[in-house]
RNA sequence: GGGCAGGUAGCGAAGCGGUCAAACGCAUCAGACUGUAAAUCUGACGGCUUAUGCCUUCGGAGGUUCGAAUCCUUCCCUGCCCA
């Protein structure tokens, strides 16, 4: 039923960043290949920001190999966790989500998630489940687990602590919370980023203290974002949405610098290994020039999460409106009410929301980043064409076309 | 409970009675350039019927002053040290 593990292994480590302890991994894999029961394989998911990027994409796609080998993937919703509100990390206060947020999110992270996953094989569950019904005492005694200084090893923990940032009691709380839920579903492996590696080493310790084999940590590499520097984040704003539209994803795509060119290649996509080592030759060689593979990187990201043909559909439309700074094919409309004609430009900006005061609006002109059917608009008061539709452009990528309707 | 240091625009951080819509850096936006939505360079970066004009901002509320981000009172929040 299961594939040698030699096999299963050569899947598995493709990617990974580190896997703790590496021998247990195989003996639960001969393990489940003995008695033909497949392995757990969590993964947990933060429902406060339920926009899935290339990021999460790749521990995912770890989580589909391991399913596509057979085994059980659970995926759990920090439902529970969510309505608390983790203020760890950068973002301080996390708004506390109440319960019916965190499902609706959940849902719609499970829709995301099956871009990826196989919808049929995965299972989700809720850790409100276990979390909602433990008692005080229950805390209290899981909390007498584990020590303050061991708490503090970790490495955000102590960077903040260092530096003489808040750090609230109900945060230590979190990464015992986690290990709970892999007592709650017996995980043999949990799957992370390498910023996990604190949370899945606890839920080892705890796991052990409930009588339970522990469970192995298998880390991903963080993904760098599209700016080259930063791990993909959204509210970095450096990311690539697996729902982004087929364009914005190519366009996305294409943004970032060329040395993340063959890391994309690695950790986004499937390409095999083989083509995979040709990348890398050819980047480290010079050989081919790097655009060439930024856009089949493109190109495949739009196919696997579309299909080929809107892949080219993208890459035509790219290099219409960058290349040959023509006008896209589809372009939104606005209508826009004329009667005794009191619009002007900076006011048609501000309704259109293509600026989000007046003084942008002037600013945007100003600085020559507005243009009415390709002429380039440099005077504030200049008058709204007569003509009863026209294309605005603001900036090298925003258009709208203007329908005019006159009562 | 006591002592000390802080809370400034999206973030970080100057300013410590008028010349402050508030230096500087990052982020953002625009322009030039480019294979690119990259890099680099240039500029902008609270709002308003563009105005050497007005309005709203420096944790909250009061107060002193002709005038307060800057001084006082009080409250809230954060860190450190002592208990």
């Amino acid at each position: 039923m299961f594939p040698p593990i030699n096999e299963q292994m050569d899947i598995i480590r493709r990617g990974v960043s580190e896997i703790i302890p590496e021998e247990d991994l195989v003996r639960k894999l001969e393990q489940s290949q003995r008695t033909n029961t497949p392995l757990i394989i969590k993964l947990g998911c933060d429902p406060s920001r339920p926009d899935l990027h290339l990021g999460h994409s790749v521990v995912l796609r770890k989580l589909r190999q391991f399913q596509d080998l057979g085994h059980t993937a659970v995926l759990i919703v920090g439902d529970f966790t969510g309505m608390i509100g983790d203020p760890s990390g950068k973002s301080k206060t996390r708004p506390a989500l109440t319960l019916e947020e965190t499902r609706r999110n959940g849902e719609s992270y499970f829709q995301q998630a099956t871009k990826i996953l196989d919808p049929v094989k995965t299972k989700i569950v809720y850790n409100s489940e276990w979390l909602g019904t433990m008692t005080f005492a229950d805390v209290i005694r899981l909390a007498s687990k584990y020590t303050v200084a061991r708490m503090l090893e970790r490495d955000d923990f102590t960077l903040r602590y260092k530096a003489g940032e808040p750090i609230s009691i109900h945060e230590f709380l979190y990464p015992l919370a986690q290990a709970m839920d892999s007592v709650a579903i017996k995980a043999d492996v949990e799957l992370g980023g390498t910023d996990q590696k604190f949370n899945l080493l606890v839920g080892r310790d705890i796991q052990r203290e409930f009588g339970l084999e522990p469970q192995v940590a298998l880390m991903m590499p963080i993904l760098t974002g599209t700016d080259g520097v930063e791990k993909m984040s959204k509210s970095l704003d450096n990311y690539i949405g697996i729902t982004d539209p087929p364009n914005e994803m190519y366009g996305k795509t294409l943004s970032i610098p060329d040395s993340l060119i063959y890391t994309y290649f690695e950790l986004a996509t499937d390409v095999p290994l083989e083509r995979l080592k040709e990348i890398k030759e050819s980047l480290n060689s010079g050989a081919v020039n790097p655009r060439d593979l930024k856009r089949e990187l493109a190109r495949t990201l739009v196919a696997m999460y579309y299909s080929p043909q809107e892949a080219l559909k993208a890459e035509a439309e790219f290099d219409k409106i960058f290349v040959e700074k023509s006008t896209p094919t589809d372009i939104e409309e606005f209508k826009l009410e004329r009667e005794n004609d009191t619009v002007t430009i900076v006011t048609l900006l501000t309704q259109t929301k293509l600026a989000s005061s007046k003084s942008e609006a002037r600013r945007l002109i100003e600085q020559g980043g507005v243009s009415i059917d390709g002429e380039r608009i440099t005077d504030v008061n200049a008058p709204l064409p007569t003509k009863p539709v026209f294309i605005v452009k603001v900036g090298k990528r925003r258009f709208l076309k203007i329908v005019c309707t006159t009562n």
